[in-house]
DNA sequence: AATGAGCGA
């Protein structure tokens, strides 16, 4: 399965897109080969499953429904000519399957990267990178919807009133906290736990972003080149959305220009990255 | 397309 890339490297002509399924599940496969802006070949595999949701709604209404007497002309209708039409309205859904994932696969997905990130192979590094990004988002998503984290930026008090808000002062452990007081991601050389100055020399942009790219995103795609010692995402001051670019400061230069190197031009999220060493922010007066 | 927040002594 990783060796796809390799042996696809030189040929001309693409494999066909295959559709298979569905099977017992209702789960139907479909593998896409296309070229990347680089000319490499990538493999897209989609699963999905039609979904068929009764609706509620439709229950309660005919219960009502039927406790009713005709009137008018539908007092005296028989079945054949009946006055009135329905249309079947049938909702249908598709959804994307997660995939289970044991701890060795993770690991090993990990380890893959790292000794992906040493060499200098190129596809070794999409492959594996891609790969395991969509895994540790996918996970992120999923423990947030189970509510075991806070959404991606949102603060827990914005769920709506009634709920047991917290207190200036509480010092809940685990519970969301704002970036400003997220000071030291990732990384591997933690320089002390005093508070850092920042280092706006060491400042990468990263632009081009999708919307739903979250700094936890971020700390994946970049942790591995070295420390970092904070991450900013640019949202629209008042609806809070991504703009689209954000800024990675690394405590080490080489690290930020590795990043650069490596980064710059990586397909991420459908979308092509733009890396490069910041201009520095303008000074406040 | 695009270059970040806070700032109250």
């Amino acid at each position: 399965m990783a060796k796809w890339g390799d042996l696809l490297e030189d040929e001309e002509e693409l494999p066909p897109s295959t559709t298979t399924g569905p099977d017992a599940k209702g789960v139907v496969t479909k593998v896409e080969y296309y070229r990347n802006e680089k000319g490499e070949v990538m493999k897209k595999t989609t699963k999905t499953r039609v979904v068929k949701i009764e609706k509620k709604v439709y229950k309660v209404a005919q219960e009502r429904r039927a406790g009713w007497k005709k009137f008018g002309e539908a007092a005296t209708e028989r079945a054949a000519d009946s006055v009135t039409s329905q249309t079947p309205d049938e909702v249908q859904l598709e959804r994307i399957q997660r995939q289970k994932q044991t701890q060795e696969e993770k690991a090993k997905g990990a380890s893959d990267f790292a000794s992906a990130m040493a060499g200098s192979d190129k596809s070794a590094i999409v492959g594996s990178l891609r790969d395991m990004l969509y895994k540790k988002r996918m996970e992120r998503q999923l423990l947030a919807a189970k509510g075991l984290i806070a959404a991606p930026e949102r603060p827990p008090d914005e769920d709506g009133p009634g709920g047991s808000l917290p207190t200036a002062g509480s010092g809940k452990p685990g519970g969301w906290v704002p970036p400003s007081l997220r000071n030291r991601i990732g990384g591997a050389g933690g320089e002390g736990e005093m508070m850092q100055k920042r280092r706006d020399e060491n400042s990468v942009r990263v632009s081009n972003l999708s919307e739903d790219v979250t700094e936890d995103d971020l700390a994946d795609l970049f942790g591995p080149f070295g420390p970092i010692q904070r991450i900013f995402v640019a949202k629209d001051r008042e609806t809070g959305e991504s703009r689209g670019f954000a800024f990675i400061n690394f405590i080490h230069r080489e690290d930020a220009l590795r990043a650069i190197s490596k980064l710059d031009g990586f397909g991420y999220d459908n979308l092509i990255l733009s890396v490069s060493m910041a201009a520095p922010r303008p000074e406040r007066q």
